[in-house]
DNA sequence: GATAAATTGGACCTATTGGTCCAAAACCAG
DNA sequence: CTGGTTTTGGACCAATAGGTCCAATTTATC
């Protein structure tokens, strides 16, 4: 009895492509129409599917949030050592291969930066999205003081929060236009910090 | 001749207030009737006056800019040492006084960040206002090194450059809503690289 | 093949967007 | 007080915003 015509779409992917809009553009500066385009269905499917804009873009914050720190936990268990994870991580930013990717900045940043304290709902992903962040970092930080690679003397927690933020910083420049070299020279000093 | 009715309100004092609007909310985020509200002239006079809220926007950057511009090389000039001129600018971020103004981030990096890419006339005055800061930070580092508070081992050019860049990470931390305790935090270790 | 369930395209809606235009008002110089 | 110049308020505009609704279409099950 639970027939009907099938979806002629994939729910993740257009999730994955609405996710990349707002990447792009922001929340207020993507369109309804710019949605559709870039998710590839039509008016009826999205508000079937998505409910609304603002719901489709908190969904699209957790699936960020979510893909990029599972990213950044596989990297950190697949790294010899906890203090390479953090530098590659650095690295990759100012690295020519993801510099597509890297000149939206982060979204959770960009998020905070277009209508942080304006919108509540929005605000408290913003907060968790930070606060994961800052733990994966917390977790490196931790691990590279047991391999040996980060003084014990160091407080992890406050380490991890500078990374979270100087990462902000970096991704920001990048976002701003900073070339390859400088971007170099700020993660250099910014890693230093950990010695 | 040059007779007429005069205007009722002031132009500079305008400015101020749609570039206040502008850094709360964002260019698009912001509509004409918020700068006519914040502004609290008349559309015609907004037309006559300002062109364009593009026009105004690009008025507005450049404002903010020179008014930063200038406070920070007063207070340069005005600190006894350039070292303590950058401890005091990082420490005014978690600064609970300054809270207002700092919840709103920085305009030059929030424009960066909203549409760095996508608009080559605002892309051109966020690079210019990034070079503005980092040029203030050259200087004061500069300095720092002749006083002797920092060390004359490090390169000034790539310190200015990690010196904005943490900035912009703090103040949009700030925004984020950290609170004033990992602020402090996150300012120490950034302060730890002067050393 | 009929039926029930679900998706789809597109017409339609209202509110708001940035922006134009003009008549009325206000002012200064002569 | 008058003529020329400027500012001002508000009517008006087309385009677009996000969102609703429904008829047409497509499919799985029986």
């Amino acid at each position: 009895m639970n027939a009907g015509r099938p979806r002629e779409f994939d729910t993740e992917q257009a999730l994955h492509a609405a996710m990349r809009q707002f990447w792009r553009q922001g929340y207020t500066a993507t369109s309804l129409q710019d949605l559709l385009s870039a998710m590839q269905i039509s008016k009826s499917s999205f508000y079937q599917t998505f409910d609304c804009k603002h719901t489709l873009f908190q969904r699209c914050i957790e699936h960020y949030r979510s893909t990029l720190e599972n990213d950044m936990l596989t990297h950190l268990q697949q790294s010899p050592s906890a203090r390479q994870f953090v530098e590659a991580t650095f690295h990759a930013v100012g690295d020519s291969q993801q510099k597509a990717d890297e000149q939206f900045g982060c979204l959770i940043m960009n998020t905070a930066s277009e209508f942080a304290q304006s919108d509540p709902v929005i605000a408290a992903l913003v907060q968790k999205g930070t606060q994961k962040m800052r733990a994966v970092f917390l977790l490196a930080v931790k691990r590279a003081q047991t391999e040996g690679d980060i003084s014990g003397d160091k407080d992890p927690d406050a380490l991890a929060s500078y990374l979270i933020s100087s990462m902000g910083g970096l991704r920001n420049m990048a976002k701003a236009g900073a070339d390859q070299k400088t971007l170099r020279e700020i993660t250099k000093i910014t890693l230093s910090t950990l010695n």
